[in-house]
DNA sequence: GTGAAAGCGCTAACAT
DNA sequence: ATGTTAGCGCTTTCAC
């Protein structure tokens, strides 16, 4: 049986109120140094533990932190985690907050999940939504929760109106692919990626998008509606591309592929990709050096170079994004953009905490930094 | 604020007693239909939901399960908590267990993370150790609480004495490898593993392993003092292999590469595999086929044979291991064995309830299936 | 400076 | 068949 605040106490000759206002340190000071220490040493030496349960039932506070991730974007990771530790285990985080995980596949799991972390009382909670799946979060029950305070942020992703956000910055990540390319003497730089990307500025045009960081109930009535995903991060990704592009002086030059399906679809972004490397080849334009979406395209553009023995990266610099396993192995191996995970997991947690205590919170992109590789080269004069 | 028993009680005239005991199903059926019906109503109209701080103060059992992953393997993947929570979600689940996850990078990290762990009292603990740092959980506090019965699985290792496990099936994987290729008519079989796999048949031969699916301290000690991994795995693997070979009355033929370190060792794998493929080439037996100890050594080999313009899988078939994200993408798609993360986690789960209610538990080894893809095909006479 | 006491929400033993 | 009561281990007034 664990030591309680009582045989601390007893062994110490004082009463239980003195060793918890000692061990919580609460109005500690007050007492002498002499009983303070006595106290204390007494604790550590029965190796006396806190029960939070007891601790919980009376502060009105579980010191758990819920997170719930989406289970088909595989975005849930050890680095993620490792990041809300670092927080959770740091010396600035008061109390011994632990994480509960859950990971969901549709919105009824999503929904049970959430039921269950409620019903821990947690004091926070950090979300990777999937963008159908949002109407697990749609409960009413949930929106009060959110509208009397619960602190929630969301991470990689924007599905939950007025909710901080982590993520990723794609934007700035397309700029710098570009820059990265033209800091090697490109200027016919191409864009791969899939047909979907186009939704986000269609979800603009028609005013569904995130305003002033906010969501609007029309952009979630939408994607209910037609069950379809707005591509966010492809969307960012591509206007960071052209941004870049265009301040250079550059036309941007788009190659697509089709995807069917959300789930599975490893195969067909790399066969996409093969693909698309006729396409490149082919397009008047001539491009030197193409800006993947992810890195999956980048493999179809190798093995299509392969096959048409087409010289890599003499012929064509690639960018993939993401930094997959394969990536660094390969041949060529693959400049790309790790994905921050620890980092967003960090500042997540980081802003959960201060939610919690109260102090202002805002959404943040974090920045993610190219990796060069042997997949891109100077320019080749043509 | 959340509704009380005592809410639910006044609402529907009753003691809180009587709610509990219906709310609970204990002694429910002394209860007639009706106040069963009504105080069950109640309750849900006014979204009554119990507290587990107060209920785990009471019961002296939180309902959490501490899950601790050694961040080095990543082995923590959301499929494996899908596993666990499949369990804990499910039907035959008495009570509401939630996951606490934590993830550790060195013995140190393991030890705060174990303390995390005991602090909140869980009533169970999934531990994934790694080989070197068991030394953080040699603590003597948590040998004792074992000892006294504190319900522990690990999973994916062999490092906590007396402790069940959930593990792959490492040798039959290893085994149905070279059945594969004996069923495509290969008979000149290699395996290609990394030079530390006997460190498992010198840990046996000095009586440092398992015996009786139990632990030796001397192992321990030894690990301890050598800082040297025992890579069970690969051992296993080797002896799958082998078995199968002989069986098969054929002469096993091993290739091994050098690795060093335990972390960021994918690129030596790779680099393995790559020159192994020409001491495979140059093998008087000449060999057909070979099984991989992973999928980065056959990514080796794939790029082995293309430097060489060897011809895959016509002039040598390979097995994988693992099935890594890139392996069924890539040109020839591998032929390998997906790690059943799912159906660890599912057991762990499902043996670590069973520690809880006290029922029996035995170790366990999931048989892995082979994926056939295109790396591997029938022999070519030469 | 320190202690007594109330009470967080629940379960279970003991009543009736 | 249902109510009364005593805690579980802790924090926090309120006294002195």
């Amino acid at each position: 049986m664990p030591i309680t605040l009582r045989q601390v106490a007893a062994e110490a000759g004082v009463s239980i109120a003195t060793v918890s206002r000692i061990l919580t340190g609460h109005k500690a000071e007050a007492f002498p140094e002499t009983t303070r220490r006595r106290i204390v040493d007494v604790a550590h030496r029965l190796g006396y533990r806190p029960n939070m349960a007891a601790k919980s039932l009376q502060m009105r506070r579980s010191f758990l932190i819920g997170i719930l991730f989406n289970a088909a974007n595989a975005l849930l990771s050890s680095d993620f985690l490792r990041g809300v530790q670092a927080v959770l285990h740091g010396d600035r985080c008061s109390g011994e907050y632990s994480p509960i995980v859950f990971s969901h596949a549709d919105s009824g799991e999503q929904a049970d999940c959430l039921r269950r972390c409620l019903d821990r009382r947690v004091d926070g909670l950090i979300i990777n939504a999937s963008h159908d799946a949002a109407g697990g979060f749609d409960t009413p029950r949930f929106a009060a929760l959110i509208q009397r305070g619960l602190p929630v942020i969301e991470v990689f992703g924007r599905c939950l109106p007025g909710v901080p956000r982590i993520n990723i910055d794609n934007l700035t990540a397309g700029r710098k692919s570009v820059q990265h390319l033209l800091d090697l003497g490109h200027r016919r730089i191409g864009m791969l990626t899939h047909e979907r990307y186009l939704l986000g500025r269609d979800a603009q045009r028609t005013h569904l998008a995130p305003r002033d960081d906010q969501h609007h109930a029309e952009r979630d009535e939408y994607m209910r509606a037609g069950h379809v995903s707005i591509h966010w991060d492809a969307w960012d990704r591509y206007r960071g591309y052209e941004a870049a592009m265009r301040a250079a002086g550059l036309e941007p030059l788009v190659v697509t592929h089709p995807i069917a399906g959300e789930i599975d679809v490893a195969e067909q972004f790399v066969e996409g990709g093969r693909a698309a490397l006729d396409a490149l080849l082919a397009h008047p334009a001539r491009p030197t050096a193409v800006v993947c979406y992810n890195d999956l395209e980048a493999y179809g553009l190798v093995r299509g170079a392969r096959q048409r023995g087409v010289p890599l990266p003499e012929r064509l610099s690639i960018v993939g994004f993401g930094d997959l396993d394969h990536s660094r192995v390969m041949t060529p191996a693959l400049t790309t953009m790790p994905v921050p995970s620890f980092e967003v997991g960090r500042q997540a947690a980081q802003a959960l905490l201060a939610r919690i205590d109260e102090r202002p919170v805002e959404s943040a992109l974090i920045e993610m930094e190219l990796v060069m590789r042997e997949s891109t080269a100077e320019r080749v004069e043509s």
